[in-house]
DNA sequence: GAACGTAGCAGAATCGATTCTGCCACGCAA
DNA sequence: TTGCGTGGCAGAATCGATTCTGCTACGTTC
């Protein structure tokens, strides 16, 4: 009978094949044999706990580094309860790929994709779960909620487990809830609102979402209030979620046959100011000197629109990449500042500027 | 029954709070105790390995239902050497959030994720990985690659250290490989040219991209075939990957030019061909009636345009989720059909059949 | 009736990391 | 000199699953 071969020591020759076997990775252990120290002195030095002579620890991350280790996550992960994953739901209610803003869903998974990254972690992305038993079978560190809205079922299941969570833009349901990133909407809006009106607008119309998400409730709430600051008289009308181009047509509609007729339109999305860009080009009335319009969310149709618009970038990069910082900081449970906002930036085109 | 305390007695009165201790799930040891069986027969009849009593195996499972067992990943993982996730890198190349077609890759993403989660497994978002100890730090069970072209520096990497890989279409780099999945790219153009035909037109151009990917280069040959086949002078152009509006424009006005006058346009891509309708609407060119307009691939923009474009259905999600389908059968060894072609389905609309 | 094979299961080894326990040597104070 | 505290490290326990080994009871075959 053959002894079981309890690993040899030997180098694979062919190391590139994805063998039947284990795949034949440094290990811990390989590594203190290199170095002549223990396993626990080696875990002490790479992982700074403990106390380590600065000599041994230089020696074992010299040696370390030449053996090409890499922690087996599943080990460590064992030992400290740390499934080494961060999930991310782009969309807690739609069905299918409907996702509503898909340029900037996107980018935002791509910030957090690389943040993930950065402290070896992965990124998982989770489809729609609504139930404390969906969201068992796969459970992450902590969970990353975009386009939350009020009475959301993803984020109860999520409690429930307790799973950490940090959402894109405030959750409605939960207004004293601080572990959120997002950007600072009054103050965006505001500003839009008042590039309009710097390039000339006198009656600035409004055109959001009934979408019942933070983002979208705190703009058309600010644009309230800048009006009634000014003693101006609010034009607001609102596109179902879906924001087809023909309910945008028909919005816009609605607007011009106001009287005094607008001269200016804040559009929260991109694909609403897109929209309303293209029909006013088919009604013959000219972007922007009849016209003005500035869309609340920058991306690729707003910048090459004829005329390109200008938009407010949120920066969706960033975003993620902060929720990850802050969701790892509530894993910890550090006391750190938040929420953490951050600042847009006003991209000015031709659609507000005319022809630069 | 009794009710078995899992672990010790229940001390947290704060379910909600991410407690500092360990986390309190049921272990596999909790199933054999309270089923009244050795954890290896547990594990036996959970997983369908070794021989068990059916009765046996009847009670256990109800046993761990009851007490809502879920393996610990990293346990398992630990065993059988399995990471428990699948990788999927949307854009091998491009810096940021610069993916070509958004849309098409957030469907693609959102399928993968359900089909990896049905088997327990995540799907993680990988930032572009060029080399292989990049790609070292953060191995999956294998990786779906979307959008690769030539000479592909992630599928090196990935090959080098030993991960199974499936393509979204064909690696051109590797044109024996059969492990992708993805549409038959052929027959989709040639039936679009059929449809542009059958509603009348004669001459039939076609705008794609300078891309080096498999569906850009497959739909162009497709296209010159067909033409050959029939007689025709092919006309093609080309735009840009960043297919901006200026761009689509000017390749439209280089179509317009020619003599005979095209009375038909197969656009690769929705942006081109969303663009490419807007453009023709400026030029007030009738569409359908004096120039039809057909979409390779579907989408919202594509659906809403003004008027609505037909357009090839490419089902992303579906290409996704068999895409995680056959990477488990390359991952377990199985010897299955590959490639694996999704069929595509042809949404006619206003843009080629006027109005219905 | 003895020998043998096998189904079914219990017990223990194992994966590779972290972390607890305890030993040793050394420095310093009494 | 003796005693005590402590830095540094070795050894071993531990996480929770899978899987190997071997035992027992039962049936079958000669």
């Amino acid at each position: 009978m053959i002894a079981p071969m309890p690993r040899t020591a030997d180098e694979n020759p062919n190391p590139n094949q994805s063998g039947n076997g284990r795949s034949q990775r440094v290990r811990i252990r390989d590594v203190a044999e290199a170095a002549g120290a223990a396993q626990s002195t080696v875990s002490n030095a790479l992982n700074g706990t403990g106390s380590v002579d600065p000599g041994t620890r230089e020696r074992i991350l010299k040696v370390a580094s030449e053996l090409g280790y890499v922690p087996n996550r599943n080990a460590r992960g064992l030992r400290t309860d740390r499934a080494g994953m961060l999930g991310i739901m782009l969309s807690t209610r739609s069905e299918a790929g409907e996702v509503a803003n898909v340029a900037y869903n996107l980018r935002l998974a791509g910030g957090a994709s690389r943040a993930a990254f950065r402290r070896q972690n992965a990124l998982t992305l989770l489809p729609p779960l609504r139930t404390r038993e969906e969201a068992g079978l796969l459970v992450p560190d902590g969970v990353i909620l975009a386009d939350i809205e009020v009475d959301d079922l993803a984020r109860a299941a999520f409690d429930e487990i307790g799973v950490p969570i940090v959402t894109i833009e405030a959750d409605p349901g939960s207004p004293d809830e601080a572990y959120w990133v997002g950007a600072d909407t009054p103050t965006n809006t505001r500003t839009g609102l008042d590039h309009l009106m710097a390039t000339g607008a006198t009656t600035i119309a409004y055109i959001g979402t009934d979408a019942t998400g933070t983002w979208s409730v705190q703009s058309a709430k600010a644009y309230h209030h800048w009006c009634r600051e000014r003693g101006l008289e609010p034009v607001a009308v609102t596109v179902p979620r879906t924001q087809t181009v023909r309910e945008c047509a028909e919005a816009l509609g609605r607007l011009l046959q106001r009287d005094p007729r607008p001269d200016a339109i804040f559009a929260l999305t991109e694909k609403i100011a897109v929209s309303v860009v293209r029909r006013l080009g088919e009604l013959d009335i000219s972007v922007p000197h009849e016209l003005r319009v500035l869309s609340g969310s920058d991306g690729d149709h707003a910048a090459q629109a004829l005329p390109p618009i200008t938009a407010i970038d949120l920066h969706p990069e960033e975003v993620g990449a902060a929720a990850v910082a802050l969701l790892y900081e509530r894993i910890e449970g550090l006391d750190t500042e938040r929420p953490r906002i951050i600042r847009a930036t006003l991209n000015a085109r031709e659609s507000t500027t005319g022809r630069l």
